[in-house]
DNA sequence: CATTAAAATGGACAATCGTCCATGAAAATG
DNA sequence: CATTTTCATGGACGATTGTCCATTTTAATG
């Protein structure tokens, strides 16, 4: 069992770096001195010295802590997603969408570091591979469906899948980042699967998204 | 004419300017200070108060600055485009993923001013006007199409192939951002006019990408 | 309970931040 | 050329930054 001291310490780490998520969140990378973090941890101020080496440091860790946090998210709602690979890119792309993942405060944190993300190697490694293993994720999916399809020799198709599966997301993310109050999460994942059922008429349909007039109004994709 | 005054006054404004979009673009926001902004415009400490009034309002200007320079160089672009929807539609694309647009120092600039818009009302205003107007000249190209195709009340498809075409883009940005030595604009296309010849099969073709193997592979949108 | 070791504190510290102004340079005007 | 007016300079300034350590507190151990 964890000793009372190990107890506390493994606390104060999680309130530093819970500290730097929220000042990022509200107030931007800028404004998130250590001044800031300290107060709203509740700590005094060489904690983040003796805890992480420097605040550098301890800014990483929160990066690092946000991104598995995402991830664990994800991964979470695709335990509960059949085996079949459809139904394994659906339930990423909506759980990417759904409010658990896509919420005011991801997107802000997330967007925040991306921004210094150029010039900061070590948080630069962080958005790269959560990127990295989700496009793992769907790029497994995808292939299953090329493969089932039987068509030889299609690798780029599934690649072609992924990337713009994983760009429309992206698009999206950055649509809620700059108007939170108008995105539509239904209308979001409707325009993907539009693109989905294109290039798999077989294996994606639109009779998951709601239909608008225009929809029905459209011929549909193979008559 | 200008005197030499005013000459020299609106070129050190722009020096400003400059300097801090150079700073911006190679050490990220977080690091571009007063001292760093006069050292790269060579001049003295006085000019950002004395032109700016401060340091935010430089850096607010700075960020208009990258904005008109982005629609510019679009809409210069544009006027190259023939008149009809989908030339234009493509044109856009193809500008918006073209070298004089989508480059290095473009992309890192962006995503630093996008990582700080939340926190910060004036710059968060650049960059919607930015995407608002590019929103603008897609959504009316679309309803041209959509017009032309005489189906009734389709003004959702219209905004649904809008949204689908900036999210995209958006995505393809940020895979820049990432990856700018792996990117690979002519597949960031193919992937595009993929989307949009499954919405408007009519309108567009992929005949203009390149194929692949793996596209030759697929079988065609409605045989 | 006494002792040891680990963890937490909060202020000292130099460095840097952005602002502002007294001074000097230079162009425009008479 | 003399005068006026605008622009440019660079250092002073207080505030704030992140780092670090001498000290105190507290849990673990004998």
């Amino acid at each position: 069992m964890a000793g009372k001291r190990e107890q506390n310490r493994e606390q104060n780490r999680q309130a530093l770096i819970g500290a730097v998520l929220d000042s990022v969140a509200e107030k931007g990378i800028s404004e998130t001195s250590v001044s800031e973090i300290i107060q709203r941890a509740g700590l005094s101020r060489g904690m983040i010295h003796l805890h992480f080496g420097g605040k550098d440091n301890l800014v990483q860790a929160a990066a690092h802590h946000s991104s598995e946090e995402y991830y664990d998210g994800l991964e979470a709602l695709l335990q509960t997603a059949g085996d079949s690979p459809q139904e394994r890119v659906e339930m990423i792309v909506r759980g990417d969408l759904s409010e658990r993942v896509l919420n005011r405060r991801n997107v802000s944190i997330w967007y925040a570091f991306r921004g210094e993300a150029r010039n900061r190697t070590a948080i630069a490694e962080y958005s790269d591979t959560r990127d990295g293993r989700l496009r793992g994720m769907i790029h497994n999916a995808f292939a299953r469906i090329v493969r089932e399809a039987g068509t030889p020799d299609a690798s780029g198709a599934a690649r072609d899948a992924t990337h713009g599966t994983l760009a429309l997301l992206e698009g999206m993310w950055t649509d809620f980042l700059l108007h939170p109050d108008r995105f539509d999460r239904e209308e979001a994942a409707r325009i993907i699967f539009r693109f989905l059922s294109a290039m798999f008429p077989t294996h994606f349909s639109l009779k998951g998204a709601v239909r608008t007039t225009a929809e029905e109004a459209l011929p549909p994709p193979c008559a």
